[in-house]
RNA sequence: GCCCCCAUCGUCUAGUGGCCUAGGAUACUGGGUUUUCAUCCCAGCGACAGGGGUUCGAAUCCCCUUGGGGGUACCA
């Protein structure tokens, strides 16, 4: 191990982001690539929306898309513990030694007052930021306010002389801000919770990050971030801000921002694999030297660095994701992909009960090859189960009067029922010797037989087809069309 | 409003002053394979936001404009 230490430190708010997902995946991969370590620390500071469900979602997707962490909740760790409603005592610590050195203060102003401080100065076209009010306040004011029932925050005092802050950044480089735009801001909520800028800043110092690795929306918190450290008299640790992901509308990905899903939950839930969405992920913002973008995870961790992460923001192509997880559903072993097609099956109301695995198994190969996603596979199951419907039967049964029609349809049926094994490739070579028997071209062969086997005008492999029904039903099948002439 | 970030094909991106008549992927279009569809293969379409500089030479460096994004909380 080196002393390369990342987190990921997501809080338990809800849903899992494809975006948070994408930084947890980044701080995984620097991690992994520097041989370090990658914690998983739970920012649960947030009373009102966190919950023990939503963390058991973070877990969850995690551990579906491979992305296992050294350190932090669940798993343990030196630096614990890793939530951070169970360190309230140390930040406590910290807060005093803050106070105490006259670098924060209590401050009694209520949102209200505080709202409307705000509202004037918007007025007077001034940028909204704390003034500075109760800095000063002496021990008899604050009893008084105490008194009213007043709970106070504490806000970290801002250094008065304009400064030039600079967050030196490994992916935008040097960020310049002015301290002059940067007002007393809260470290400890009246409910004597840290805020997040306050927590961060202990959390990652006493875990010995080395590189903070977040969105880049945390950018412009950076420089508070970097004047707590030097107040507590730390080193701080590297910063690296990631570009956002955009939805197709270039906004931030959010619910309706097009028709990209936003959280993980709902690309599982599709039945998208997480190998392919590690790799789609790890394209957003970033690129191998060479030009294969078909990477497994062990690729990718080889090749990453954090110099060839793009600075610029990215919209969210499903469609590209669509294509690249038709690549993995394809590559993949059969096995593996019947496994996780047959809940959609199932829950399509299919019965297997009935079907042998090498029946299962040839069904999910036969149409694996036309799925974006396997939730997709319920698309194409109607032919081979239940009663034939004719999608077009006006269609079909035009085409099954075609002259010659009923020689193929009992040429191909007594052939059916002399094969002596359901191979496909045997049938193919079934169906070939047939039609060269047959007086008629593969325009009158192909399309009927296809339209009383399936009662569609386009579908998987014939061959495959006929295996999966088996003799009796194809013959069942292409009676029911001879009749129809 | 103020502060910060960003800007190459529709989309993801390569590109770090000459290798660029800008490369790859996806999407789209056409052709081939499969006598269906999909897959697969081949081909085509398609971009340096605009304007100024710097330089012998700018997609690459600087400035402005425009556009987009983020922040501006007792959310994280």
């Amino acid at each position: 191990m080196s002393d390369i230490r990342v987190r990921f430190a997501p809080s338990p708010t809800g849903q899992i982001h494809i975006g948070n997902i994408r930084t947890a995946l980044f701080n995984y991969l620097f991690a992994k690539k520097n041989n370090g370590t990658f914690i998983l620390r739970i920012e649960d500071t947030d009373r009102e929306r966190s919950t023990n469900e939503f963390e058991e979602v973070i877990h969850r997707e995690m551990d579906w898309l491979g992305l296992e962490w050294d350190e932090g909740v669940k798993v343990g760790g030196d630096h614990g513990p890793y939530r951070q409603m169970e360190r309230l005592d140390i930040y406590q610590e910290y807060v005093d030694e803050l106070l105490d050195k006259d670098l924060a203060y209590y401050c009694y102003c209520t949102p209200e007052e505080l709202d409307e401080m705000r509202e004037e100065q918007r007025q007077q076209g001034q940028p909204p930021r704390y003034t500075g009010k109760c800095r000063c306040l002496g021990q008899d004011e604050k009893d008084k306010l105490e008194a009213e029932g007043r709970k106070p925050v504490v806000r970290f005092k801002v250094p008065k002389e304009e400064k030039e802050l600079i967050v030196d950044d490994l992916i935008r480089g040097r960020v310049s801000f002015s301290s002059e735009v940067i007002d007393d801001f809260v470290i400890v909520k009246s409910d004597g919770i840290p805020t997040y800028n306050f927590a961060v800043v202990v959390d990652d110092y006493l875990m010995k990050i080395s590189h903070v690795i977040r969105g880049e929306d945390h950018l412009s918190n950076t420089p508070k971030q970097q004047l707590l450290y030097e107040a507590l008299g730390w080193k701080s640790p590297r910063f690296a801000h990631l570009s956002m992901i955009l939805g197709t509308d270039k906004s931030k990905l959010s619910k309706r921002s097009g028709e990209a899903y936003v959280y993980v939950s709902e690309y599982r839930k599709k039945g998208y694999l997480p190998e392919a969405l590690i790799n789609f992920l790890s394209l957003l913002g970033w690129s191998p030297e060479d030009e294969e973008e078909i990477l497994n995870k062990e690729d990718i961790i080889k090749q990453f660095s954090i110099e060839r992460v793009n600075k610029s923001a990215a919209v969210f192509d499903v469609e590209k994701l669509n294509w690249m997880n038709g690549m993995y559903i394809r590559a993949a072993e059969l096995d593996q992909i019947v496994e996780l097609a047959k809940p959609y099956i199932l829950e399509a109301g299919y019965d297997l009960s009935d079907k042998s695995e090498e029946w299962i198994g040839l069904l999910v190969d036969t149409v694996r090859g036309s799925l974006d996603y396997l939730a997709e596979i319920t698309d194409h199951l109607d032919i081979f189960f239940g009663e034939l419907e004719y999608t077009d039967k006006e269609k079909v049964v035009e085409d099954f009067k075609q002259d010659k029609v009923d020689i193929v349809f009992e040429t191909l049926k007594d052939n059916i029922l002399a094969l002596e094994t359901l191979d496909p490739q045997e049938i193919k070579k079934m169906l070939k010797k047939t039609l060269k028997e047959l007086p008629v071209g593969g325009r009158l062969f192909y399309h009927p037989t296809r339209f009383a086997l399936t009662g569609k005008g386009s579908g998987p492999e014939l061959y495959n087809v006929i295996a999966l029904l088996g003799k009796e039903e194809c013959a069942n099948r292409l009676d029911k069309a001879l009749s129809l002439r």
